[in-house]
DNA sequence: CGCGGTATTATACCAAAGTCTAATTGTTTC
DNA sequence: GAAACAATTAGACTTTGGTATAATACCGCG
């Protein structure tokens, strides 16, 4: 929706190995950009659009691992497909237990490799868009002043006008002011959505 | 909350793993169940109760990771942590791309299989948990007659209740009928519960 | 000080939802 | 065929929610 043109970024120590795979994958139609140091491909960012990450293991001062470690901490939208030469079980493992899409072994197949990214493409499209909606919705929530960002918890913790009237310690016809103005501002026209919207937000359910 | 004594069950074809895995678990306070092979395993089954699996990957027959996907296509509420003696990375990979906990290389650790054994352990829990609660909503909502889900649907979609009518082709008091009974039958003591709760039965939101 | 934003309340009214009683119809089941 | 269940509707009534207008009060900022 927002960036039909997901990149691929490689970042392999060895040059060679990054044209190489710059070759298979813009063959694949793909946008393609390679670096040959994790720093390079840091300096390159933010990455706020969809892609994936195609990453070596082995690399001198940023290590893959390190490197995939560092981007999940930031939220970063780009899935990881690991390559390596000379793999170890712990290493793959930790790989796999840090969210990696795949974990593939040099010397590897073309069209696997191609396959795993198309499926690494689709997820992040699909984390990206989650991204952008929840930040409109944070956004929204938060052009709430309290008093409204109160009476939209309790309306959907299920209260009645009354009973949030007296949690509030204000009057019925307050409550029902509060609430249209939380209904515009969060762009629901139901209480249904609202809920949804709630949910989606992370409110807690139960809090008095 | 449902059974607040949780089975390790050990799976290897070697017995004399089996009785010492079987021991360390034990002393950890844990009940124990050990198998010398999956088909053993499997028989004694079917597994509704929180638990974890540790399971070896190299055995006659049935081997680890083909019990892995057998059990995990049967929604089996066991997380699988996987031991082996000469693993090799395509197969860490496809243990841990199946949902496998962890995949541990003998010799191993016997704190480091202990503390996973307990994150498995917690992570089944809130799956029991989680299945229980989603069976229950099932069943209400499977008590629901046809008419009513129709109008329980419509209901969480936002609709007002002489749209819902004109939907059905029916009077708006019916509607009430059908969705006061929605409520009873839910357990729903307000609308924001009931879009929750159809919410967790996944009801979708669009379709008309 | 005046202006804008926020919170509050009152009044009045309409729309929507919930409840209760009661009746009719069709289907299934014993 | 009677009993049980499901679906439907009518009528009457109460409660709740939504909307509009208006007014008061507080606060911070320029």
């Amino acid at each position: 929706m927002a960036d039909d043109n997901p990149t691929v970024f490689v970042v392999d120590d060895d040059a060679s190995v990054c044209k190489a795979l710059g070759r298979l994958i813009r063959s694949a139609g793909l946008r393609v950009e390679t670096f040959v140091s994790a720093h390079d491909f840091l300096e390159s960012g933010p990455f706020n659009a969809a892609g994936c990450l195609v990453l070596d293991v082995t690399m001198p001062e940023l290590n893959g691992l390190e490197l995939q470690e560092l981007l999940s901490n930031e939220n970063c939208p780009l899935p990881v497909i690991f390559l390596t030469g000379n793999a170890s079980v712990p290493i793959s493992v930790r790989a796999m237990k840090g969210g990696a899409m795949d974990f593939l072994e040099k010397p590897f197949d073309d069209l696997t490799l191609l396959e795993t990214i198309h499926r690494a493409i689709a997820r992040s499209r699909q984390q990206v868009s989650d991204y952008h909606e929840r930040c409109q919705l944070q956004k929204r929530f938060e052009s709430l002043t309290h008093r409204e960002q109160q009476v939209f918890q309790l309306v959907v913790n299920g209260l009645l006008n009354k009973q949030i009237a007296y949690e509030l310690e204000i009057v019925e016809q307050t409550v029902k002011v509060h609430r249209a103005r939380v209904m515009n501002k969060m762009q629901a026209d139901s209480l249904a959505e609202l809920v949804r919207l709630a949910e989606k937000l992370n409110l807690q359910n139960d809090p008095l």
